[in-house]
DNA sequence: TATTGTTATACTCTATAACTATA
DNA sequence: TATAGTTATAGAGTATAACAATA
């Protein structure tokens, strides 16, 4: 008998994440966003203004991108420009309270999890819950 | 003393798949592709041939996108239109042999595990297997 | 008449290069 | 001189609407 591979967790969340990659555009779109729109209101956390520099950074692209971003963002009344307080050429980005109420609702559904979720037992959502935790600080310091 | 509240894995995988969102455009970038090049070839799978109608439909996208975007992909030889054996108004895509080369660079860096995974215990490994398959069957299947 | 895929058009996203204003 | 952000430009992704060929 031979030994058995080992488990091979990673084609499955790649699975998940592309499966999920169908689902962004759709609640988008149901916001009047795009998917872009999206990941930067998800990022800029109220009461926290963001430097533009430091969202092209996040978001892995360059900077002239954001430039148009944010215009879009800022002529919908959701985002706001304003001048650092130290050095004079950066400009941080804050939600307005209209952006506020909209990235709400977006976190909202973002975090909203899928019924297959729902139904996993409970012994399995605390596994799975410390199992990503581990991945997740793993990720983010190795 | 209160109840726990109940365990939510969701709002790690959300981190987890955004995370991974950074990640596509730069092994895209590196076979010379666009994301969504990089979606329609991991979907077209050798000796599948896959009628453009199912291709929009799995992409969550506009039948007419999938023109242009296979156009391109034609362009650069990676892919084959051909006319279907029974409906004459479907045309089915093919890989071509370079197409073909092309995924399975691709296919095999897509699916190379970050080091994170790599040093999960074989239980959690195990038990991650396990939870991500009822999940996607469930969402696969309702 | 309904469906598959294309074309035309418009807007958004993304990258590169040149520019302005600070540092 | 180097850095933060903008502008100009070009190519790719996405949606809508009108259209051709076929069912």
């Amino acid at each position: 008998m031979k030994p058995a591979a080992p488990p091979e967790p990673w084609p499955l969340l790649i699975r998940l994440l592309l499966a999920q990659r169908a689902n962004l555009p759709t609640l988008a779109a149901e916001l009047e966003l795009s998917p872009a729109q999206c990941h930067v209101l998800h990022l800029l956390e109220p009461e926290r203004p963001l430097p533009m520099g430091q969202l092209a950074e996040t978001l892995a692209c360059h900077a002239s991108n954001v430039t148009g971003l944010v215009d879009r963002l800022e002529a919908r009344g959701l985002v706001r420009r304003q001048p650092s307080a130290g050095d004079r050429r950066v400009r941080v980005l804050v939600l307005t309270p209209s952006g506020a109420r909209v990235r709400a609702v977006l976190v909202e559904r973002l975090m909203a999890p899928p019924p297959a979720l729902e139904r996993l037992a409970l012994v399995e959502r605390r596994a799975l819950v410390r199992i990503l935790s581990r991945l997740l600080e793993d990720a983010t310091e190795p």
